[in-house]
DNA sequence: TCTGATAGTTACCTTAGCTAACTAATAGTA
DNA sequence: TACTATTAGTTAGCTAAGGTAACTATCAGA
């Protein structure tokens, strides 16, 4: 242990430690306000969160499974066969049959589905884009700083 | 426009810049993947992730209306009625009239809903603050400093 | 006392997530 | 070659979370 006399009696600092489960704590409600946020003032997307977030691994991770496309979205596949189901309906991506292996099916992005993607993300994030602008820079620097390691523990593996 | 001849000409530094709506986009692709990944890996909390939530602003900001508490999480007032019935049917809240206005219906927490809490969130959260203790110190530094910001730009706004 | 606003609730719908159980196809092996 | 085990997806059936529209009850103001 270190001597107490190597510190001076001062205060605590004015940024008192935050305990590891307070941080994981307000992370996860941060996460779950953040997504109903968005939520709420998007009316024009025309795409759920869930569903953006699958096309877009179609559309920048090119012809994928739908085992693939499952564990990359962290979610079980029948989740995934739904979700497939629905931008199939939408016309927004198509199923392709895997020639050496019959069971896997593949989906790849139709042409509406990639333009979709591109506009339908940009009026799903536009509230928060105002938000980010809205802040101080080095605030927002901070936060692109800081993305990377929220997509480590988030399970953000996505090719792009 | 600035005269180009005020910029020295380098390349492009290490850190590309990062677009505010690609910030945007990957924020939102992370805070959905976080949630995903503690709904997957959390099996014993008790309680889901938006009723945590509403239960935690519960118990920390005393008796409050639905109408708050709507506004509070985000959320509208008939998702804020279901919610409280099923936590009221757990017997975690109860109901309370309010005296002066008998629209108004104030919830709190029962003594079993606060202890629940403090349970239920650590088991829920138990996989994120294994990661965060699995971080380097600088960059769980990071993650701290950036928690209020992020709680700004997600309307998280809780009586803590 | 009537009229308008406010607080919640009810009815009804869609999506997102899960597990369990199934089909179809592949791979491995006796 | 047939039998078994494994793998990829789907189907069935459930719960929860979100929404809008329409309703009841109460309050406040003219």
């Amino acid at each position: 242990m270190a001597p107490a006399t190597t510190r001076p009696r001062t205060p605590l600092p004015a940024r008192p430690r935050l305990r590891t489960i307070d941080l994981a704590d307000r992370l996860h409600s941060a996460a779950l306000h953040l997504l109903r946020r968005l939520r709420r003032e998007d009316d024009a997307s025309g795409l759920p969160a869930p569903q953006l977030s699958a096309l877009s691994v179609i559309v920048f991770g090119g012809p994928i499974t739908l085992g693939d496309l499952a564990r990359a979205e962290q979610v079980r596949p029948p989740t995934i066969s739904k979700l497939i189901v629905i931008l199939e309906s939408k016309g927004l991506v198509e199923r392709i049959a895997d020639a050496g292996d019959r069971r896997v099916v593949r989906v790849k992005a139709t042409a509406r589905g990639t333009k979709l993607l591109h506009d339908g993300r940009q009026r799903r994030v536009a509230a928060l884009v105002a938000s980010l602008s809205a802040l101080r820079a080095s605030d927002r620097a901070l936060m692109a700083r800081v993305l990377p390691v929220l997509e480590k523990i988030s399970g953000t593996a996505r090719g792009r």
